[in-house]
DNA sequence: ATGCGGACCTGTTAGC
DNA sequence: TGCTAACAGGTCCGCA
């Protein structure tokens, strides 16, 4: 279930072996990914090359000689780069191969990916033009969400998820900075000082840093291996803990569900 | 505009 | 042991 930090590795995984090189060839083996993917794919990618891959949201971009390549790695969604005789596993949708010998491969379980071609300007498309700001930029404060938070009753953890607020703060992620900031999940967004919002927002900047550099030490994965950064679930505070002790006072962890979603926080650390 | 529930999908885990 | 059911979760969509 890759989080922002797990496309912000895979962006940087792949760079060095898929940029500037010719593409051959595309291959879909299953075009059923939560969007269907375009039947066109193919002729427009085949003959140019990728510039460049940046990540917007959980959105790889991959700026393309003709246009662009919008990818989504879903819930289950990883990228890795094979060898072309490298037989494709189940669950392998997508390659596309380059003149320098390497294929870039799309395996996806579930199918909750998608793949976009848009031509133009690529930040216009209706999936990236209402984004909110990353959070790792200037522009993501204390003071921006405490803004942004004026009159909503919302329980505050949904806010921090709402990718129109703040992009890449997923499930995981919003458990643990709200234990760090010791805010209880349930919150009304609206009900909640400038001061906290600012330690909210430190630690976000925090765990997702922490996060992305982890994963660093897994970039080999990204040639031959699964592709998989994986998580370091011994470090995570209340995430996947409920009923487990308080890591900060011993006290059980509540489990409770906000928007459909796994909730953990500690009762008397959060409020 | 805001807020909420439903839908998508399948590997893994829990329960009978 | 084998089968079925619940669960996990990012994001868009539609409705109140």
């Amino acid at each position: 279930m890759p989080e922002l930090p797990e496309v912000e590795t895979t962006c940087r995984g792949i760079t060095p072996h898929v940029l500037c090189s010719p593409i051959l060839s595309v291959i879909v083996r299953d075009s059923r990914l939560r969007w269907p993917v375009p039947d066109d794919l193919s002729a427009s990618l085949t003959g140019g090359e990728f510039a460049r891959i940046e990540r917007r949201a959980k959105y790889l971009i991959f700026h393309h000689t003709r246009g662009f390549l919008i990818a989504h790695l879903g819930m289950t969604g990883s990228m890795r780069i094979v060898s072309p005789q490298e037989p494709a596993r189940p669950h392998d949708h997508i390659d596309i191969g380059f003149a320098n010998g390497v294929v870039l491969r799309y395996h996806d379980p579930r199918r909750f990916g998608s793949f976009h071609w848009v031509e133009g300007a690529v930040l216009s498309h209706p999936l990236l033009n209402s984004l909110g700001p990353e959070p790792l930029s200037s522009e993501f404060t204390g003071r921006y969400l405490h803004d942004r938070a004026r009159g909503r009753s919302q329980a505050v953890k949904l806010f921090i998820m709402d990718a129109k607020i703040v992009v890449g703060v997923g499930n995981i992620y919003a458990n643990e900075a709200l234990f760090a900031a010791g805010i209880d999940p349930r919150r009304a967004a609206g009900r909640i000082s400038l001061a906290r919002y600012d330690h909210l927002a430190q630690h976000i900047k925090r765990i997702l840093t922490y996060a992305i550099n982890r994963g660093g030490t897994t970039l080999r994965d990204f040639v031959g291996g699964d592709g998989k950064p994986g998580y370091f679930a011994q470090e995570l505070h209340v995430y996947g803990r409920g009923e487990k002790p308080c890591t900060a006072c011993d006290e059980p962890l509540r489990e409770t569900r906000l928007g459909q979603r796994a909730t953990v926080f500690c009762k008397r650390c959060q409020n």
